[in-house]
DNA sequence: CAATCGTGGGG
DNA sequence: TCCCCAAGATT
């Protein structure tokens, strides 16, 4: 597994401290020193950004950040706030089942901790949306908890430092990863060295030890990296074996009725989770006829709108927009009718909702036709 | 363990 | 255009 184990026997605590020290070292020069979430103790604050960061890269983040923090400075609006003004701060951001943890988990630390995080790993782990990894970021962040962080930049470092076969998703290598990690901590236990070490190996991994062509010239650990050694930056970490994602393809029915369109909230569970979109059907389907039976809508179609395509990690979506104007509705569908998740609004209602990125890409797109429209 | 869950950017 | 995947967690 690890091909070093020979040259190398395990992580000493001599080895621990030449890696960290040498990381620590580098950081204070080159590292990331002014993110927005960076400077500051606030276990709130760091929460949420570890959070949003999660498989998500930083300069995506940051306004998103920034208007977060702004609504909810501190935990207590967020823990009184509805989960959908949540979901609203988190439209475009994606993974939302992230969004509607974060709220469950402020909602428990109001009730169990009484307002205050709690600073044991464990504890933190336990509460929805935080993992092994999130739960030592927090815990080292906030608190100068000696325990160590894998996210996938600590991966890839490891992988090159160590030399070591196979995909972090296998059970084993992922639990390898861990111990080795674990193993290069600083030995002391010091807030500003613990959290300097941790935002280390962070920004190696995002400024020096990227995934393609590294910058080894200016890394730190170069001397002592077995990729670096061997030659084998450009294989190490081998890349995960991926099937071809299936492609699935929908209609999405944007339907009118006096300058509001009609959204749907989808269940909170599955695929864009508890957010506003369009009714959908399948491509085999009228949708004409789709809307009488299911929405009880008659409407007209009168534009077929080009295709959308959509990438997500599983598979391929590709959207057929249809606007359609809807003549009237049937008493069964009143506004406010089943238990609310059909909602008429105007597009600048809609485009501050809790909507995914390409309903608001749509949206935007018939924006200027939905205002013609009006004008008949 | 494998699938699920978004989106955007870079090579 | 296509492939890869980023401060992962949950089921």
């Amino acid at each position: 597994m690890i091909q070093q184990a020979t040259r190398r026997p395990r992580t000493s605590a001599v080895e621990s401290d030449f890696f960290a020290g040498r990381l620590i070292r580098w950081q204070l020069v080159y590292g990331r020193h002014s993110l927005p979430w960076q400077g500051i103790s606030d276990p709130y604050a760091i929460w949420i950004s570890e959070i949003m960061l999660q498989q998500t890269q930083v300069s995506t983040v940051i306004p998103y950040y920034e208007r977060f923090m702004t609504v909810f400075p501190n935990i207590a609006p967020l823990a009184s706030a509805p989960v959908e003004e949540v979901l609203t701060l988190w439209s475009g951001l994606g993974y939302y089942s992230r969004g509607r943890n974060l709220h469950r988990t402020a909602r428990m630390i109001m009730e169990q901790y009484g307002g205050a995080f709690p600073q044991d790993i464990a504890t933190l782990q336990r509460l929805p949306g935080i993992g092994r990894s999130t739960a030592a970021a927090i815990a080292a962040f906030a608190f100068g908890k000696r325990c160590t962080i894998l996210d996938g930049n600590v991966k890839r470092i490891l992988i090159r430092y160590f030399g070591v076969n196979g995909h972090p998703g296998e059970r084993m290598i992922e639990e390898q990863l861990w111990q080795l990690a674990e193993g290069l901590l600083p030995v002391e236990e010091d807030h500003k060295t613990i959290a300097s070490y941790t935002q280390a190996l962070m920004d190696l991994g995002a400024l020096v030890c990227v995934r393609t062509q590294p910058r080894c010239e200016h890394c730190p650990l170069q001397a002592d990296c077995y990729a670096y050694q061997n030659d084998l930056t450009a294989v190490l970490p081998a890349p995960k074996p991926r099937k071809t994602p299936p492609v699935k393809e929908i209609v999405h029915l944007i339907l009118l009725n006096q300058g509001r369109i009609l959204l749907k909230k989808r269940p909170a569970s599955g695929i864009w989770g508890g957010l506003w979109c369009f009714p959908e059907t399948s491509i085999d389907e009228d949708s004409v006829d789709y809307c009488k039976k299911n929405l009880h809508l008659q409407v007209l179609k009168f534009a077929v709108l080009p295709h959308l395509q959509h990438t997500f990690t599983h598979f391929k979506l590709i959207i057929q927009p249809q606007l359609l104007q809807s003549i009237m509705y049937l008493p069964e569908c009143e506004e406010n009718s089943e238990e609310n998740d059909f909602l008429w609004m105007t597009i600048e209602e809609a485009l501050q909702r809790a909507i995914p990125a390409p309903v608001r890409k749509l949206l935007l797109m018939t924006q200027p036709l939905l205002q013609s429209c009006v004008h008949e």
